[in-house]
DNA sequence: TCCATATTTCAATGATAATGGAAATATAAA
DNA sequence: TTTATATTTCCATTATCATTGAAATATGGA
């Protein structure tokens, strides 16, 4: 990953109502949630939100997928796993320390 | 940890000089480094430096030391682990996703 | 004390981001 | 086709952040 893919993404989650938006789809899982139930829980007005979730998209960190009239918005766990190892890369040194070779989350927990 | 405490955390790992910065610590390890060498191996300016390690410190991701006319940076790693599991958090509604229980790293590889 | 070095603060400028109502678009059901 | 619902785009306003040279401060060595 490259320091500019990164800041994108953090900068995507460097939102309160943003950040909220994310953990609720890294709640949710693959199955996602859409953009009205997300407007409802986290009481965000639609235009506020579909501000912020194209955001979240850009910088990868959810995809959507259509479903009649509804779009479903999702979390991509991979890019997450890969901006926490970026974080984390080559810590101490590279000595012992228990960094994260496995994702944290493969995002395949309702199957 | 609160939203708004993850925000700032977020917001100061979202600008690329502050990005780099922090990766540097984090692979210096517990040891740190001297605001000068950072200076001197990011290609940042000192009072830009000292600007972006203001914001690193005031959201709790860098602290300093001072030793002798030396001030040395190092990452606080308990509080990239607690930013990390809270971007997890209850992944997948808490179902058995390989959810982060152990630290990433205990910042001391150098023992 | 005096000087050299390390770091921070100040200040002015320029750039980017957040907000939400109203209008536009899209989809599907009646 | 008409209507209701879901979501997005547009726009103007407001607020916040990034940059860096010059000056100020702090510390230790001569």
């Amino acid at each position: 990953m490259e320091n500019k893919t990164a800041v994108t993404a953090l900068a995507a989650l460097a939102q309160e109502s943003r950040l909220a938006v994310y953990r609720l789809l890294v709640q949710a899982g693959t199955e996602g949630l859409p953009a009205g139930k997300i407007s409802e829980i986290a009481g965000i007005p639609p235009s506020s939100l579909s501000f912020h979730l194209k955001e979240l998209s850009y910088a990868g960190l959810v995809t959507s997928r259509n479903e009649s009239r509804f779009v479903i918005y999702s979390a991509n766990f991979s890019a997450m796993n890969e901006l926490l190892a970026f974080l984390t890369e080559n810590c101490c040194g590279g000595q012992a320390c228990l960094s994260i070779t496995t994702p944290v989350c493969d995002g395949n927990c309702d199957d």
